[in-house]
DNA sequence: TGGTACTACGCAAACGTTTTCGTGTTGAAA
DNA sequence: TTTCAACACGAAAACGTTTGCGTAGTACCA
């Protein structure tokens, strides 16, 4: 087993100066070309590579970019990051990824594990948690520290910082809109409750797109779930309400929901309840992924462009770290929301 | 904005030397208990933390894994990726992600990226094209630097070194020994090509439980799909295949898929044709995932324990790099699966 | 007073780089 | 023979830590 190859080693091996073994490797024509060639040689033989942890201590950058998001198992938060790794490795960066699990303290710890020279930036979307506890110190710290900080999605906006979000307002409308346009009388919603930011906005579209068509919005036909760290509850309880929604607001032919998830699980009572989908039920859900592709039927969603959110994230932070932008200047970036229409609108 | 404050400013202030705050802070009796404690208030109020990148250099050892999975949009990783988290981050480790998008290249790359100082040792699953082309160099060369590797589920058995593996054949055997049991007789297989080592040995598991049931395989209830980068294409394809096979072949009762989703496209196409199910057709996927769980009937399958993967992976590779365990000694161990029922089986 | 023994600190090396500056050797010009 | 430039290289500092060792200063004892 032969270790790492360091320019000590070369030096000695070939009985000259480290500096000298250096300034061959980067081809300086202050060393002579027989010289140059020789080390040459020798480090790739050696199969030399600089250490990177070196690099980065002396350049007082690593290169590497911190991704900290609520969870992983989730196909807009992973196909997000695919869109980050994608820009970063493209324009020399590595990835580091922490999990918050929507929680304060995790957030905190994984913001203090990475900010101590570890990663030149963050890019991130805040916990669940932090956000109903309203603490931004540890962003506030960071920042301070001089560590840009790229929020996307869940963001705060009293923070100053680059961000990323969706036009949750207006994807909502789209949505609505689409059910409206199709004849859909009586919409339900499903969303959850407003202290979480996007289901707020989500909601604020879902009563615009209303009113602008002249429907008056019916408190009764708006579901607002309260979220549970287990989701199976989340789900067992938002059955039963939705069920009875059915039960006792016989006029419903539409519904639009916040998620996927609360999407599948109204077509799953509608179905079971006799309705006929698209027929006389119409369903759209905010966020796409996996499940709305391929549901039976499968179901028509606003798509957040998750990727797009992504690269888009990263290319602001990289120019941020490589100052070809304003370092004083913030700004958010809004990512368009699409209509895609599957087999659950008419 | 102040930037982070170092040993040296420390020490400027204070007018000590460096090493002495250094002493102070890690409660040196050999400092007076003045010094320490004026030094350790000055540390707190200016939030001093060690910068990661120097003790690096100086430990030479980063306390980062480098984990790199083909992709991440894909339920199964990002649980393993989870679950790798999850341990390292209690075990004080933080975690690196490259994404090798099944390519060979991109993994060299993302090896060699990493392999020069980042990280201590490798968690990865390796792509399908460095498995077609049987090309391992990168993996000896990080090998024989010294740096640990354990590979999970796509593994290269010549490759001494730590590995995480489900029991496929085992537990294909269980999915068809349910449907058998619950009475199919004449029981469809959708699997991939043999040269996807999983795919290989799914298939052995379905064969071995038919035969151990004196059933007769026949290949022509069997589908091996090609697997193409456009995951459109290859459903669209699979979509034909299965249509043809069930028109052909009318006594099939049971299909058992090596995937959620070849799952699904069967159930739909199923569906479409007017199978009940499970009354005259039972469906059983390997590998589970928010697809089974929430289609509609929901998917009965074979759980792989991915959180479990990540975490056990986690495990062998940090007790290797702590030599809690014997450097040269290589365990593969065995991840059970579970058969979860649900709504596709009678 | 001289010797001893602590106490409390500083120096310097080390980790692996890059880069600035200094220096010895050569050859050619004067 | 002297002078000077060009050439080819080495020494050392720097990045931020930790740690073994050396050493002033003090106190105590004989």
């Amino acid at each position: 087993m032969k270790r790492k190859v360091t320019l000590k080693q070369i030096a000695k091996e070939l009985d000259v100066s480290v500096s000298t073994v250096s300034k061959a490797l980067r081809n300086s024509k202050e060393i002579s070309l027989d010289t140059r060639s020789k080390v040459q040689a020798f480090a790739k033989l050696y199969n030399y590579r600089p250490n990177n942890i070196a690099l980065s201590l002396k350049n007082k950058r690593t290169k590497t970019i911190g991704v900290i998001i609520p969870e992983i198992v989730h196909h807009f938060f992973s196909k997000v990051i695919s869109g980050i790794e994608k820009e970063a490795n493209n324009r020399g960066y590595n990835v580091i990824i922490g999990l918050s699990n929507e929680s304060f303290d995790k957030e905190v710890i994984n913001i203090e594990m990475l900010a101590n020279g570890s990663i030149d930036g963050f890019i991130l979307s805040v916990a669940k948690e932090t956000l109903l506890l309203q603490d931004y110190h540890h962003f506030y710290e960071t920042i301070n520290q001089g560590m840009p900080i790229v929020m996307f999605d869940r963001v705060v906006n009293e923070i100053a910082c680059d961000k990323v979000v969706v036009d949750d307002k207006l994807g909502s409308k789209k949505a609505v809109a689409k059910l409206i346009d199709s004849g859909c009388e009586n919409i339900a919603l499903i969303t959850t409750k407003d202290y979480v930011n996007v289901g707020k906005l989500r909601t604020q579209g879902y009563l615009e797109a209303l009113e602008e068509h002249k429907i008056t919005p019916k408190s009764s036909l708006i579901i607002k779930v309260e979220e549970n760290k287990d989701k199976e509850i989340e789900i067992e309880t938002l059955e039963k309400e939705i069920s009875a929604l059915l039960d006792k607001e016989k006029s419903i032919d539409g519904i639009f929901a916040v998620n996927e998830l609360y999407a599948i699980t109204a077509m799953k009572i509608a179905i079971n309840k006799g309705y006929k989908i698209p027929e006389n039920m119409s369903i759209v859900a905010f966020t796409d992924g996996v499940l709305s592709k391929h549901a039976i039927p499968s179901l028509s969603t606003i798509s957040q462009h998750a990727v797009e959110m992504g690269e888009k994230s990263a290319t602001m932070l990289i120019d941020k770290l490589e100052e070809l932008v304003d370092e004083e200047k913030y700004q958010t970036e809004v990512i368009n929301t699409t209509l895609i229409e599957r087999d659950t609108t008419r």
